[in-house]
DNA sequence: ACAATACTTAGGCATTGACCTAAGTATTGA
DNA sequence: TCAATACTTAGGTCAATGCCTAAGTATTGT
C-alpha cells in the first residue's frame, strides 16, 4: 500500500476539482461510459480523459473495457481515508474548544467567589 | 459570500499539501506564531508563509499581529463544507448499493422460485 | 470490406504551485 | 540608539496541471 500521507494528497487533489467532483457526483447514480461522462462538459475529450485518469489513479473509481466502451464505477471505501482524517482534526478541534471553555467557566466561576 | 463549489475548490486545495495538513494538525494543539508552526519544517520562511497564506484564504485559520508577532490559530467551522459534501456522496452511493444488493437478493429470490 | 463509433496517444502551450535568495519593514531588548 | 528578532515583499526557477488539436487504434453496424 501506498504512504497515508500520499494518498490523502492525490485524494484531496483530486477532489479539488470541479469537474471531476461533478463526474463522482454523476457516478454515485451508477456506473457510466466515458462518453456519457464526458457529455455535460464543454471539453475536449482527451482533457476530460485526464480527469477520469486522476480519479482512476486516487482509486475513487475504476474502469473495466468492455468492447470499444469503457465503464466507469465508484469504490465507496475510498473516501474513508479523507472522512476519517476530517473526523479526526474536528473531534481534536472541538474537545480542545470544550476544554478552553470550561477552563474559562471555571475561571469565571472563582472570580465570583472572589468577589 | 463564495460559491459553494469555489469555496471546496480551496479547501480540498489547500488540504492536499501535506506540509499545511501538518499545520492544522499542530494548530489543533493551540494557536501557534509564524515561527513556532515554521520550525520543524526545513524550509525558507517565505515558502512557508505562503502555505499559510493559502490556508488563511480558504478559511480553515485566522491570524492577528500583536507587535512583531503574527499568531494563527484555527476556524473550527471551516471544515464544515467539506465533510458535508463527503458524507452526503457516501450517503448517496451507500444507498444505491443497498437498493443494488436488494435487488439481487430479490432476483436471486424469483430465480429459486423458478427453479 | 469499410464507415462510423468510442476511445487513446502524442505533443504543445499557458497558468499555477512550490520552492528559492535577497532585500526590505516594523518591534523590541540592551 | 542600535542590534537582534519576527516577519514581509519582490522576483526568479522549475515542475505539475488543465486545456487544446491532430492523428492514432480497436470495435461494431451495414
Amino acid at each position: 500500500m501506498t504512504n497515508y500521507s500520499e494518498s490523502l494528497d492525490s485524494l484531496f487533489q483530486a477532489l479539488a476539482d470541479p469537474t471531476r467532483r461533478t463526474v463522482i457526483e454523476r457516478l454515485s447514480l451508477g456506473p457510466a461510459s466515458v462518453s456519457e461522462l464526458a457529455e455535460p462538459f464543454d471539453m475536449a475529450l482527451p482533457s476530460f480523459l485526464q480527469h477520469l485518469k486522476v480519479l482512476e489513479q486516487c482509486g475513487l473509481v475504476t474502469s473495466q473495457k468492455v468492447g470499444r466502451v469503457r465503464t466507469y464505477q465508484l469504490v465507496p471505501e475510498a473516501l474513508n481515508l479523507m472522512r476519517h482524517w476530517l473526523q479526526n482534526q474536528q473531534t481534536v478541534w472541538t474537545r480542545r474548544l470544550d476544554q478552553l471553555d470550561s477552563y474559562l467557566l471555571e475561571l469565571a466561576k472563582q472570580e465570583k467567589q472572589n468577589e
